[in-house]
DNA sequence: ATCGATCATGTAGTCCAGCTTAACGGTTCA
DNA sequence: TGAACCGTTAAGCTGGACTACATGATCGAT
């Protein structure tokens, strides 16, 4: 293997000219630049040098060595470089799992900031479920992970921070015909008597649903099971009942289903970035951190286009 | 600077998982990586390695290092290749000295060819008149020079190698008046009463012009003194006398002068090449040398496009 | 033509980077 | 809980890399 120290004398030797003017440049003997030199020649099984008077030139094989000899230099240069941007977290690679209303909502925001704004920090989004993300963050599978606070959620290892991202609001989800339909505020209680279309067992948007009806003093009725919000609207839609849905993902109202707000004190779905401890800190992991809240502190989230919006898809579907 | 050696054990860690296989894997032991490690983290200025229960894990600023250093093992193994390349002649890079019809009539097609066979083997050619060139081949500056044996000449330098390339005949060049002018050899005596244009003093055409009516019996009357072929058929269409002119240069009759072969024992110019001695041994030369010898013998000279030939050049001129 | 200066390269000796051995603290798994 | 494993550290040793010096060759100036 060529020793690239060794390189660095040839590199000298090309352009001072001769083995004493490299070695004083060194400060080494030129005993000590002819035997590395030597040494790389025997390495590279090439002659390297030729005699030319009292002094040496380069054969054309060193010239096609030095070449490649720049292009390393360069390259390590570039390396050393990268980790200084990596201390400023300009440069590095994030593995980032989210659920999906937190990927359209805070990720994809992020994600367009950071590529404007950090361009070669490399961000990879995962969609994977709730309890196991965590356990691919403490494993080193994923940096980051974006949950929600819920009482049926397994405690968060102690390993890992919680950073607080956006506290989302509910919202009542009515069909047209329903009474509160008009009502510009609902009051949770309003919907005692309701059919209630939640997510699957388990999930934290069942559990925040059934956390906020107990506070309004009842327990849902539930009928049906969905956790896509696509499929909950067709069935409110159906008149199959009503349900909450959180303002991040984005729903707006349609002919058939009316988004109204929650009367009272509003309901939230906690939403946070869990990392491992102390990788906080890590220049390119603050930075996407950063983004992240700054993100999903923004009014407006990300804009995507309206055909895969869920008030619209779900219009489609419907109409 | 960063040790290339180090990243070695940085990659292997990175594909092995523990210090203790990577140990194994290079013939260490794991104090040894680890001490190897510790040192790439100090001249990198940056933590590499993470401790995760019993084993490490490699921290993201190491994996931006690896990204590097995984581009430079394929630089460093591409030097390699090219080393190997080299010794085959397909790579290195060549200057050449010609002068103008050499270069139209044999580095031209030379060029050419390597192109297909060796793209890779760089030739850079340089019109450098035929004292100097040699002065400047011993010197390094240029690997191989193409000059014509003359008997005003100086004698080539011990230290060079003279390869012939071609015998490059001379032919007559007259006005279509000229009493020989429709006869389909010449005989050089015939022209002993004639006007010659021949390059100026000291060139290697005026002394092969000289030589060739010497071996005639006549020394030819010069009038006028011309290097450049097209200016010297301008001379010839004007009726200001006859020349000779080689064939490599690429004329061709006109409708106002005319072309022949010399009858009896053709004048000749001795085209060659001049190397520094044992160079020509040199891969990359040897070949440069071969496809220039190929190239003079092969009956077809370069086709350049018509409006930079010589006889078209010239027509062009006269019209 | 000669002498001194300069240069590359051997040789012998020295020194330090990098290795090994041994010991230790921490973690995992039975 | 103990045994096995892992990574790190300390101490000592070895070989590679450097220096000092000598040699042979070349160049430039006198």
């Amino acid at each position: 293997m060529i020793d690239v120290r060794r390189l660095r004398l040839l590199r000298e030797l090309d352009s001072r000219g001769t083995i004493a003017a490299t070695a004083q440049a060194l400060h080494l003997t030129p005993s000590a630049v002819s035997q590395q030199l030597a040494a790389l020649a025997k390495e590279t099984g090439v002659r390297l040098l030729d005699p030319a008077g009292r002094r040496v030139r380069l054969t054309p094989a060193a010239q096609v060595l030095l070449e490649h000899a720049d292009i390393l230099f360069a390259q390590l240069e570039r390396a050393e470089a990268d980790l200084a941007a990596f201390d400023e977290g300009r440069v590095g690679s994030v593995a980032v799992a989210a659920f999906t209303t937190a990927i359209s909502g805070i990720v994809a925001p992020a994600l367009l900031a950071l590529r404007e704004s950090r361009p070669r920090l490399r961000l990879s989004v995962t969609d994977v479920p709730e309890p196991a993300c965590f356990d691919q963050v403490l494993g080193g599978e994923l940096d980051l992970a974006i949950g929600i606070t819920h009482a049926g959620a397994r405690p968060l290892d102690s390993r890992l921070l919680r950073i607080p991202l956006l506290d989302d609001p509910l919202e009542v989800a009515l069909p047209v015909g329903h009474p509160y339909a008009s009502a510009s505020v609902v009051p949770l209680e309003a919907l005692r008597a309701d059919e209630f279309i939640v997510s699957r067992p388990g999930t934290a948007c069942r559990e925040v649903a059934h956390a906020a009806c107990a506070a309004a003093g009842f327990v849902p009725q539930v009928r049906h099971n969905a956790d896509d919000f696509v499929a909950i609207l067709t069935l409110i839609a159906a008149g199959c009942g009503v349900s909450l849905v959180p303002r991040l993902a984005g729903l707006s109202s349609t002919d058939q289903v009316v988004l109204r707000p929650i009367a009272g004190s509003v309901p939230i779905r906690p939403i946070f970035a869990a990392v491992r401890r102390g990788s906080h800190q890590a220049p390119h992991l603050s930075a996407v951190l950063a983004a992240l809240v700054a993100a999903a502190r923004s009014p407006s989230p990300y804009d995507a286009p309206a055909s895969v919006r869920g008030g619209e898809a779900w219009a489609v579907h419907s109409g």
